[in-house]
DNA sequence: TAATTGGGTACCATTTTAGTCCTGTATAAA
DNA sequence: TTTATACAGGACTAAAATGGTACCCAATTA
């Protein structure tokens, strides 16, 4: 399936979510029965996202969280990875030569290819662009022709 | 991690060592040797892609593994979908309008095309460019600037 | 100081994944 | 026709990831 789990589809909402009205300060139960999903994943969801350096955080009485950086700064990329950590396809594709199968393997170095595509894709769309409800534009297209180029041998 | 799970690897790998001598007849168990992965495992792979039509099988002496259509036919997407089920990041993405938090969700729309665009991505990375030890070349390219081109709006 | 709100951690239940095994069946060669 | 080969199918188990919960602490503000 190549799926996102769950809780990084939560994130996703609730960024979006924030987005929508970054000046605010929200709570994390506030977000919970907007976004309708239980209090305590929302809450885990969202400290996840402030270790991560998307949010920041403010305790006490009209505390809450904010975007640590506008919406058009933060990437699918960047959220995925909060939650899920590096996008990357395969064991092979994190960490470089760390495969002992490598030798038998014979496909590694299309495979890292592919996942850097994506990778930039991903990179490539904002959170912007999703809490927008206007579909994406022209960004997803040039990252993917850079690295075509980049991986054109002749 | 957005990761493939590990069957789906060993499919990749085992796809493209047949791929690389696709006139012969494969054992699973020489597959297994030749990959270095255990037997009962390589097997149980090689069945789904059986079952997904991507390899034909011949039972009996000298029977095994052949590759169903010519490796340029089969996509990576082929092989993650035989292996893991639809190419889909969100569960939203596989079947449309049954989630019932589309209302609250609010990213639902974006987060499809993004889905799509990796799909087609995947879709235009086929068992030849996998298991050729070349960068992959153009196809990458095309595809996916069709997607951003059908989803700009303006 | 009391109420609010996030921080951290530990824990548990469930599901998914990976891997194994066994029995059956088709095929080819001797 | 027999026998060895090799896939088919399914059941089963062990391990890991995932999702969700609960609890207590720390910071902030009114």
């Amino acid at each position: 399936m190549l799926k996102l789990s769950r809780l990084t589809d939560y994130a996703a909402v609730v960024m979006a979510q924030i987005a929508r009205h970054p000046q605010a300060s929200h709570a994390a139960a506030d977000l919970a029965e907007t976004v309708q999903l239980p209090h305590p994943t929302v809450s885990k969801t969202l400290k996840m996202l402030v270790k991560a350096g998307l949010l920041t955080s403010q305790r006490g009485a009209q505390g809450g969280y904010r975007l640590a950086r506008p919406a058009s700064q933060i990437t699918a990329a960047d959220i995925i990875s909060a939650i899920e950590g590096p996008v990357a396809m395969t064991e092979c594709s994190q960490a470089q030569g760390e495969c002992e199968l490598a030798a038998t393997c014979g496909v590694a170095d299309n495979w890292q290819r592919v996942s850097l595509a994506i990778r930039t894709l991903l990179e490539s769309v904002t959170l912007a662009h999703l809490a927008a409800s206007a579909p994406i534009k022209l960004p997803v297209q040039l990252p993917i022709q850079s690295i075509s180029l980049s991986a054109v041998s002749a």
